[in-house]
DNA sequence: TTTAAAATATGATATTAATCAGCTTTTAAA
DNA sequence: TTTAAAAGCTGATTAATATCATATTTTAAA
């Protein structure tokens, strides 16, 4: 079985902060899972009690609003925890997490972590720093979904995915999304989605290579994030 | 000079973690500060260096959107704290909080918490515990301002309101917020709040008492919430 | 008390985005 | 390979919301 202590994933997280011997310990009950395209991570009230810690793959965490309709929330990627909101609450889970492609993921079990958190401070900071840092981006998405337009948000999103997920020199966005999962983003219908992504085709911002979108002109995308 | 470990505002908050003798560090070294309806106590890009505790009066949280809109994020009141991201962060703060009322608020230097956020494990769960709430709602705001109506967001948080100011039995939200105010809160246009508010009232479902709202058919608000 | 400014209200219009419908292309299963 | 289903696309229409204009009421300052 892998070893914590020399995953290389950890450097990205706050098990970066976990001395060599808690890793061992982690290794040892930790429990690696592998997830196809498509497969489910955990549903919408499922209970976590753990913390897992992404090796490969990306995958998509969601939540049902009440009028039927799904909307992303986050794109996790190798590197990031899922699951810190089940180590302080005995509550379900409020969000469910498939895979955009093949992951695979470690599984660490609540009563590990709570453990590590006990002793550890310098471990438990980095999860609150974490955890500050996601509020704070959470606090930036409710200003745009409240005053952004669609095509505002879908500007912004394509910046972001490419960030993240910009492959070498490229303006490929190295991530399959449908027309749909864009929509969810950016919480519209799809068909706006769709039309909005054609317009930028259009005007020369963006272009489809295969399933992937590339993007041409950065610079018009931030001005039309801008309101121009 | 009053004393933490007598306040009441306490029982409320993550400070019932601390011990007897961390309190008293903490009341040695807190500053109380008396802030007047409408000033504010800390702006958009202001170092903030410690925690606010609230003993008495609300304020308002906001961050100004790219288009020169401003959204609220959140109201505090007695109990509540302001300012954890300060804590684990070297940032100046994203938000403004500006006072709804007049307001007693104990401010407390970042270094007396970080002490004890090294030495009471107690004390750092609380808190970690306060912000996967917050991260929780967050993630439940984002999806109401992506996926419902205007008129859903206002039933919404009229109801919220109600939830956290209501008086006695009555009705009454005992919090008095302009019509602007709650067009910040909810990501519309201040005409737009004002016109389904006046529908509302046309329908009985509200009334305004003076500078305040009465709900007089909270039912009826719950189903509009629900799309209806 | 008078008066200017701010807040509230409402109508008209423009803009944005959702919905519905029908079509084409792509994907995956038989 | 064929074929059904899903995904993607586009036009037309409707619904939601923003914006602009203007009037009225309330508030606070002179």
């Amino acid at each position: 079985m892998s070893k914590c202590q020399h995953c290389i994933v950890r450097r990205f997280n706050s098990f970066n902060s976990l001395t060599k011997e808690e890793l061992i310990k982690i290794s040892s009950c930790k429990t690696t899972r592998k997830i196809k395209k498509g497969e489910t991570l955990f549903e919408e009230g499922e209970r976590i009690n753990g913390i897992y810690c992404i090796k490969e793959g990306v995958c998509k965490i969601s939540k049902m609003s009440e009028n039927g309709r799904n909307q992303i929330l986050n794109l996790l990627k190798h590197g990031d925890l899922l699951g810190q909101r089940s180590l302080v609450s005995d509550e379900v889970s409020n969000l469910k997490a498939v895979a955009l492609n093949d992951m695979k993921v470690c599984f660490i079990p609540k009563e590990e972590i709570l453990s590590d958190l006990e002793k550890n401070p310098d471990f438990t900071f980095s999860i609150l720093k974490d955890m500050a840092t996601s509020l704070k981006i959470a606090d930036n998405v409710i200003v745009d979904m409240a005053q952004k337009t669609v095509k505002q948000r879908l500007a912004e999103i394509l910046l972001k995915l490419y960030t993240v997920f910009h492959h070498k020199d490229e303006g490929i966005i190295d991530l399959q999304l449908s027309r749909e999962e864009i929509a969810n983003l950016i919480g519209t219908a799809t068909e706006s989605a769709i039309r909005l992504l054609s317009e930028f085709k259009k005007k020369n911002i963006i272009e489809f290579k295969g399933k992937n979108i590339v993007i041409l002109n950065k610079l018009e995308l931030e001005k039309i994030v801008q309101g121009f």
